[in-house]
DNA sequence: ACGGCTTCATTCGCCTACAAACGATGCGTG
DNA sequence: CACGCATCGTTTGTAGGCGAATGAAGCCGT
């Protein structure tokens, strides 16, 4: 029977608005009874292992907000990510992070690459790499310090500096597009909670 | 001179909580000033560059708070991210990928893998790897679907049934930590907020 | 039943991404 | 001046991460 076919359809989550807290317990629900139609057989085995996770989840649906807002902060990351490299970094062959790191660079004018890092939130290794590939484009120079041999001193070139002032404005306006549904207060309160998140975690 | 060392300390945007719609200003002025004060050469050179910026970032200063609730969406999720993967994760060799793929299956119990990739937010390709590293070490079962020899199913062995079983309470613990500053109406606000923001995206 | 079309998972190349190890450089003290 | 120690950036090894290409498998119209 083609019951494995067409009624295995999952809700997509990336479609699906029900997973605030009311609702994710309706979006069990229907995992479970999908589950229940999906698995055609061993169905007490299947059965008894949803049961068990109804209980585990019910036992811990007291925190149910926290991972409501959690996983949004996550998917709503992912899918800004997603956005702005579709519409405005792919065009120029640039990934989000060769991005992040040619406008630190760009707003700080030369800076030693150990700050760079800092600023994008990358480790030191992984911007050696992104600084090779935006050197190999023309995009970004490549100094020692003349003051501490250790050291190393970004800066844009030409090449890279009309890029940046090209893609600016359409990086700017993507993030204005990206919470146009929220009034300006709703802004400042989202990036107000998600500050006391950051506070949290990474101590203040 | 040691100007290129003590005063060129940039200010760390992990830690620094000034970046919001009215302090993004203030931090720039910073940021300027702190350029200025790190040059020690090509004084007008660079002084020009800071300048067209600020002409750049002045104009388009309307968008800030979309600015300020963006970049903190994305630090926020780093932010999650991290602090799970050093409390819960590394401890059992867990990477946040091989963790989310692992709480896809546990929740659904069999699945496809189409299916995890879409909940996961990982592309097929990604799944492949990580259910490869995941089924070496014994916590994944991988079965060839049995009415259409195209799809794989997953399912959880044994050996990840009890470490879910360990690691879910955990995980949940530290994600009511992390919003733990604020209360349940502004949890919700939050989940909210990032879903008109998802929505936006991602259609809807 | 046979030819195209679709839909899967996998593979490939390239690029992050991090921790740890490494080598080079600078600094401070004896 | 020389020794140890701290601080850089880079390298190494492992694991994600994606788009595009690949190949196997199913579907469907003729």
């Amino acid at each position: 029977m083609a019951s494995t076919e067409g009624s295995s359809h999952l809700c997509d989550p990336s479609r699906c608005p029900c997973d605030d807290a009311e609702c994710a317990l309706g979006r069990y629900a229907r995992a479970t009874a999908a589950a229940a139609d999906r698995q055609g057989l061993d169905t007490r085995t299947l059965a008894a292992t949803e049961q068990a996770v109804a209980e585990r989840l019910q036992g811990l649906a007291l925190n149910m907000s926290a991972t409501a807002a959690i996983s949004n902060i996550y998917r709503a990351a992912n899918a800004v990510r997603n956005h702005v490299e579709r519409t405005v970094l792919a065009p120029h062959d640039l990934t989000w992070t060769g991005w992040v790191v040619l406008w630190v660079i760009w707003i700080w004018g030369r800076i030693e690459t150990r700050h760079v890092a800092a600023e994008a939130g990358i480790s030191k290794g992984t911007l050696t790499g992104v600084q090779k590939t935006l050197a190999s484009r023309g995009l970004v120079n490549r100094v020692v310090h003349p003051d501490d041999a250790r050291r190393v001193l970004l800066s844009l070139t030409p090449h890279g500096e009309s890029l940046m002032a090209e893609l600016f404005p359409r990086f700017n306006a993507e993030e204005a597009f990206a919470v146009g549904a929220l009034d300006d207060a709703a802004q400042l309160q989202l990036a107000r909670s998600l500050r006391a998140v950051v506070h949290r975690l990474e101590g203040g």
